[in-house]
DNA sequence: TGCGGAAACCGAAAGGCTTTAGGTTTACGC
DNA sequence: GCGTAAACCTAAAGCCTTTCGGTTTCCGCA
């Protein structure tokens, strides 16, 4: 009893063990992370601004797995559509995590950094002031629900009975397996034609 | 004690009850919604599926607020444009609803109804069948996405330092308003017109 | 080298939530 | 009229979040 030797706990291994629990059961409590890194569960508050606080720590981690360096392509609607294929498989990367993670914003500076990138890049390819933030939450509205479809693919289709919808049930059939990667580039190939023309108007 | 002359609960009034609680602080719980009807906890739980079977309830009453007479409207664009805006106005309506009912689909037969009748309407309008549920799915995206967006329509850029990213808070205040709306009708219009060029090649 | 304060964990507890079980009264069909 | 089912209450188990004080170890500073 008492202050151990080595330390037992740190903020990473208390994010990778929620993560960790997460993706295996897509929820997490604090006596859980507690039990898995064997210590009580008041222990975990040292280290962390309650559940809240372990949550913005996730968020932060998911967000890190996106490409920043993809706003450095050229031109913009390379750059836009990589970041947005980047900002997706983030998510997609912890799909359980998803439903946790949307509600809020992250607030990480890096990430803002990549929002202002993205503001400056479309400003200097010749968007409107006024046109940006829309453009680029258009954007972002279409990586972040169709990430939502990734986090309960299956359930999200499942047709008790199939007789009441026959035409929904074929076409369900008909794509099988890639719907949800074939959405999203539908809505991301319709978004990118659309800020196109938006620019040389 | 024992059964009251005149019945003091129904599905009815604890929806009711639970979409006002959380309409007002964002969340709900069983004891809470039993003190607003002057009731004891556990009474609550011989009229509902447990508190899952409670969000349940409201995700099929939010989900009422969808017109499906939208589908009815000819040609099919003009049918999926005022079905998006009713679809997201439906969520609009309840915005701190949105991170409760996002996650799980509406099972209820007159929704799926809505996308077996939005099948019919692709398919009859000469979209292929493997196009159909991508399509649709799409603008499912694209609604619930921006729905989230509405969930937190503040917090979701509010600029801790607003030195680091200069163009940003620019970008921001030159959309403040109506970014939200923008942002949709935006990604509404790309998907819209990417869906008439499939249609004809 | 010694010491005081901070750090890190334990033990315990308060208070809320979800859910179940059994008891009591009322309503309703036969 | 009588038995069964419905609707509510009381009570309790078990979980969760969060806080507080106690104990031991570490670290900077004199």
């Amino acid at each position: 009893m008492g202050r151990p030797r080595t330390p037992l706990l740190d903020r990473a291994r208390i994010t990778a063990t929620a993560l960790e629990l997460i993706d295996a059961q897509g929820e997490f409590s604090v006596p859980q992370i507690a039990r898995r890194l064997g210590v009580q569960t008041g222990s975990v508050y040292h280290h962390v601004d309650g559940r809240d606080g372990i949550v913005e720590l996730i968020r932060e981690r998911v967000a890190q797995g996106i490409d920043s360096s993809a706003l450095d392509l050229r031109p913009w609607d390379t750059a836009l559509k990589a970041w947005a294929r980047s900002y997706r498989a983030a998510f997609a990367a912890h799909p359980r995590a998803v439903p946790l993670l949307m509600t809020n914003p992250v607030r990480a500076p890096r990430v803002l950094a990549q929002y202002e990138a993205a503001v400056v890049l479309l400003l200097a390819s010749g968007f409107a002031l006024a046109d940006v933030m829309p453009v680029i939450v258009a954007l972002e509205n279409i990586a972040l629900g169709s990430a939502l479809d990734l986090a309960a693919p299956e359930a999200m289709w499942e047709l008790a009975d199939e007789t009441a919808t026959p035409r929904l049930a074929e076409a369900l059939a008909a794509s099988a397996g890639n719907r949800a990667d074939r959405a999203f580039e539908f809505a991301l190939e319709g978004f990118l034609a659309h800020a196109r023309r938006r620019l040389e108007a």
